[in-house]
DNA sequence: AAGGTATTTCTAAATTTCTGGAAATACAGT
DNA sequence: ACTGTATTTCCAGAAATTTAGAAATACCTT
């Protein structure tokens, strides 16, 4: 991952809604959550979520799969782990933030 | 940690020039980097330098302590460890970011 | 095609961020 | 006290973000 992106990244989840989207979709799990339960959930208004949501789709952390009207949304684990990495290799020091053990996906 | 800290903190991050700042105070080491390396290594303005240092500084990431005129920036490891342990635990799904492992620091 | 639900896009206003020149401050040495 | 180096604060302008109402679009059902 280069610099920009995870700068990106992390500017994307550098919001406190943004966060808490997020937070809610991986704690969704696999199954998703779709966008008006998610603004349900954090009541926001639909224009707003929208806005947050396309920020994070935008950088990768969130995907969309549509099923019917409803469209469901999903956090890119393989992308926040990469990210992690990429925080744990270049911007950690041995012995201090690291040794943080990122073992790969089996 | 709380949430709208850890935003505030991955915000923090969250932008390529701070990111740099931020890796650079890592790869510095513990013996830190003075404000004016940082700027020569970075080549941008010392007042830009100065407000990206105060955003880094303010959320914690980053202290400084004076030698004579200069001050020295370090990278605060512990803050760090703990952020990336926020985010594993809030963010990550057993199984697909995590299991990270984050040891306690010795 | 008509109607209903779900979501996005348009538009806009308030606020914040980013940048850096200029002036001010902090500290050391003479 | 004066000079010089290091850094911050003041100021300002351009650009981006955040928020959300209103209108538009997407899709399903009948």
């Amino acid at each position: 991952m280069k610099l920009d992106d995870a700068a990106a990244r992390l500017e994307a989840l550098g919001n406190p809604t943004r966060l808490k989207i997020y937070r809610s979709l991986v704690r969704a799990g696999a199954e998703g959550m779709a966008v008006g339960r998610l603004q349900a959930k954090l009541d926001i208004a639909a224009s707003t979520l929208s806005h947050h949501l396309k920020s994070l789709v935008v950088v990768g952390l969130v995907t969309q799969t549509r099923e019917g009207t409803t469209l469901v949304c999903h956090a890119n684990y393989p992308l926040m782990r990469d990210l992690l990495g990429y925080m744990v290799e270049e911007c950690c020091a041995e012995g201090s933030c690291a040794p943080v053990v990122l073992p790969k996906v089996a």
